[in-house]
DNA sequence: ACTCTAACGGAGGCACCCCTCCGGTTCAAC
DNA sequence: GTTGAACCGGAGGGGTGCCTCCGTTAGAGT
């Protein structure tokens, strides 16, 4: 949006230790903490995490001050990857571009809950991760904007919450959900 | 929905204790849980809950033996007040009467996020609640139908879970909540 | 091979919550 | 007014989670 966007995995990156074993550890916690996180949303056992990727408690603080830390850095790579795929949709009709983006991005929203609370969330590594979302998706929403195709009286950030909150709903089956996301965006389009 | 439509909270009138003290302890509780399920969702602590009502931790569970029985009975008249704004509504056009009573729901919403979670819950009065919701509001969304509102491929249940999520959704303000609700129920009405 | 420092794991103290049980209290019926 | 049944409050035992601290271990550099 205002920040330029880059890879805020790269940051998480930086933090991963340099000797084997605690590198070793330091990203079988992330693997634990993703599966828990999905499983059982933000506010998942830490020590339930600690005991899932076999290691101490202790390793896990002294790698992840606070719960915030964790959460964050399981995340970015997962943001990473929905910029990734705006930017390979960008070459299709504007409106398919979007929907096309805006499924995927459904789509970690349905086992990542967790993600959304993020949206709002304030902090250094949390802000970069809207960041780069919006960055990467308010284009192709603009542009399906601009060819007509988008009603002009919303925006980016109007969108981004309507799918989320749909998505993160709970429906009967996966078709229920696609059917619903696809009605609210028929009400995104522009009439004619 | 297939069950006929009654007051739901006559279950819970029927569950009141005769002697004075214990009922009066019987609505502290009651009230004190509506507003904790308020504010920290379907698993607020009863103990607090209790200590809200002023009343030992030993009366709430003589009274409501379990969490579940506790939070069905919070939620059993705020259902017949959404049952009772269908009938309120029924005289005005299909249209608008559809998106009045909805409004009214996403109104609930907000708020009791733990309504939301009981949608799909299983149990007797939870699953009278459903059906006492779906018996009010099926009907106005049908109507809308046969008179080519709203568009016929889809249903009540895709309805309420759409509404549902967009409102359980954090917003930036009220305003934006409204913007990105009305866009999505233009989603809902037949194009023309 | 040796060292020494970074990293390890988990015991332990604290807080919170759940639910049961029982001695004391209060209502209401007579 | 008396009385007994219904109701009360909260102590207490068991469980779980958070986070700190420290004796032990193992990798990396020489």
């Amino acid at each position: 949006m205002t920040t330029p966007s880059f890879p805020v995995s790269a940051i998480v990156a930086a933090q991963r230790p340099h000797r084997k074993d605690a590198a070793r550890n330091f990203d079988a916690l992330l693997a634990a903490a993703r599966e828990a996180f999905a499983e059982n949303g933000a506010d998942a056992s830490l020590e339930d995490i600690a005991r899932r990727a076999g290691v101490g408690i202790g390793t896990l603080y002294r790698n992840f001050p606070t719960r915030r830390a964790l959460f964050e850095s399981v995340y970015a790579d997962e943001v990473d990857a929905l910029c990734q795929a705006a930017v390979e949709v960008a070459d299709r009709e504007p409106w398919e571009a979007l929907t096309a983006w805006l499924d995927r991005f459904a789509g970690y929203m349905v086992t990542k809950r967790a993600v959304r609370e993020a949206l709002e969330g304030e902090s250094e590594i949390l802000g970069a991760c809207r960041d780069s979302m919006y960055a990467a998706g308010g284009p192709l929403f603009e542009r399906a904007q601009q060819a007509g195709e988008a009603r002009p009286d919303m925006d980016f950030g109007d969108l981004l919450r309507m799918v989320a909150g749909i998505s993160a709903t709970q429906f009967s089956d996966d078709e229920q959900r696609d059917r619903v996301l696809a009605i609210a965006l028929d009400g995104v389009r522009t009439r004619r």
